[in-house]
DNA sequence: GATTAAACGAGACGGTACGTCCTGTCTTAAT
DNA sequence: ATTAAGACAGGACGTACCGTCTCGTTTAATC
């Protein structure tokens, strides 16, 4: 999560880092971001509602940003993909869980604004690549895995690297539609409209008229 | 354009607003935005290069924010779609001119900021989507008709409402997926990337495969 | 007083400096000396006394010690030489009054802090030497003057020079011992104290035992 | 010196205290006092320069203050009054060695620094007279027994207690205009400066101008 | 041609957050 | 019990922008 996973089995000396204080620290970063959204929380309140200096922030996480980023990664790990019986439903599904998920203040006005951040900031990038996408493709494959044992996706064509890639091109597509529908056209997403990208998603573009 | 648009006509008494302010600002705008991205571009500083007081141009805008999406907007509209002869590499040519577009620093730098803010506020929520989203939906429009003109879409079926609610889907399937490609997943786009992304997109997700 | 001394016919651009904010930085200065001293008096508290932003404080004065020799300095300046008609009950008057003054909460608490900065930064050393040094040296020259007037010192011998070097050496010797007692040797100054030290400091050491 | 002189023979349990640390922690004190002026000098830099933890230093010594005061009065006790023949140039030669003192840098930017922490702080002003006040009256006491033998100073007309209080009296002048001309006016003191100091101490000012 | 009202540059203003630094305390494991 | 290491709460620092304001100075349309 932090830098706990820096070496596994240093000498430590000194006093060690307080673990209460990260779980203190993140859950004020979480109902912070609920109730007053990106723009009006500051690290110096995150630190008075965690009850802890400001130091021990800055001795945790770099920015704002990166705190943000590890406060708001469980609420994506929330997200799950209940067997449906049918790939059809497993879409629908998971736009509508991913969609609702947008809708929470806390993810809502986080996410864009950690993106934002990180087209000027390296680390940062990394870091969103490995825990807001990287750990959601878990699903796509999961998704895929079901389909093709059910028989409703042909089995992976090629070597492992080009399954890779189509999971990449599937979740870049279901994701950013949602996102550019939740957060950039600012239109709600209900199930009809679920049910009409999965159609286009499963039948192209030819079939969407019918 | 700006706000001066209230009211054409106007009694107007007093000194008019310099136009060539209006412009430097926006020069000034976009390239400290080039040299130095969203986080770093302040006020202070577009009004100094502009050689401008920073009053002026708060007379124009209400906020950073709505100031930029009026200096990139100008780059969003340089996007055309040349009529390549099928709606294959119509859609190949549209994603690949998107992604470069969002590979200069000015628009990549500025959207997601943009987008970030206007989770907290609606009329900058307003600007963005009749600029930056409603007025790029004419591609998807023309290149919808010209497919349906060759044949290779079938016409509207519905009324207008439901060819507009087709319309906004496949804008924020298009768009989200390369936004969400260059911005979130952060990879690059490159021909490969827009041919597979074109075969899922007029095949459906079971075709991909083939 | 703070760089109102400055260029006395500028152009003056730009909004002008309020005078207001001057007063009332400097009335909370000194109100926050007397309640707290030096140590607990902060920048960010006096800003917020005086109803002013930090950045006016900034804006006028480079550090604490500056504001503080500036705000403390009209107090020194209370310092007067009521002719007694002798030089004997003048120089007592003088010490007593000035030992009073060190008494003073704002005066005894800053002036040494001033002076401890004073020693590593040479802009506060010249603001020191003319505001809390070289304006009271009046009160030597009029008590000599008066002195020399009644027949009680004789005439200046030397030049000008000469004579600016005797006020020099009697005032570092009477204002250095009222302040090395006050506050070095922190034991009370009392009218007993002052007429034995008038007594030395007229007759000279071998007719103190008398 | 430190406060280990309690209980000088105490059962002592646990590991004893090195005095390995004590010295290494003085010299620190000293060499950063000189190197960087009382502001500069920080609890945890003395640590780092003495090779030993802040823990240490705190518990020998309750402030920064108090520490410095340890580290600086061995500085003091090196003043010397070599018997010169006479009480004039005894005299003129204590204020040229306590002037010297006061130019070294470890004395002058913390002489003042930490008078003025002791105006609000009674444990320190009570060190502070201790260490660098009482010890050195010890230079008057010497000095007039000196001159009494030699007959340049009438014996001691009172008792003990009057005595007592003329050295005081000549030590805060003696001292106090040392340390105002040297650190508040900021003026060189030299022989011709100390001949003059000692003209005036000797016959008293009238008889300054002869 | 004089009036007049808005726009203009300059820069001071109140305010907020920043990220750093230092203080003095506390918690580890090691000696 | 003391030590080195270093995390901790707390608080001030001085800076940077924000968006507003108050000046004195243009500038053009109206009178």
């Amino acid at each position: 999560m932090v830098r706990t996973m820096t070496a596994p089995s240093r000498p430590r000396r000194g006093r060690p880092r307080s673990p209460e204080a990260d779980r203190a620290i993140l859950d004020a970063t979480r109902s912070a971001l609920v109730e007053l959204g990106w723009r009006k929380v500051t690290m110096g309140l995150i630190a008075e509602r965690a009850g802890v200096a400001k130091t021990t922030l800055y001795r945790r996480w770099a920015s704002k940003s990166e705190l943000v980023v590890d406060a708001v990664s469980v609420v994506f790990d929330e997200l799950h993909l209940p067997d449906s019986g049918s790939l059809r439903t497993d879409i629908e599904d998971v736009v509508l869980a991913f969609a609702e998920l947008l809708r929470r203040p806390e993810a809502k006005s986080a996410l864009m604004a950690v993106v934002a951040e990180a087209t000027t900031e390296p680390v940062l990038r990394a870091k969103i690549k490995e825990i807001l996408v990287g750990r959601q493709k878990r699903l796509v494959v999961l998704g895929r895995q079901r389909a093709q044992a059910r028989g409703e996706l042909p089995p992976d064509p090629g070597g492992p690297e080009q399954a890779s890639r189509a999971v990449d091109l599937i979740f870049d597509v279901i994701a950013g539609a949602v996102v550019h529908r939740s957060l950039i056209s600012t239109e709600p997403i209900d199930r009809e409209w679920a049910q009409r990208f999965t159609n286009l998603l499963l039948g192209g573009l030819p079939a969407t008229s019918e």
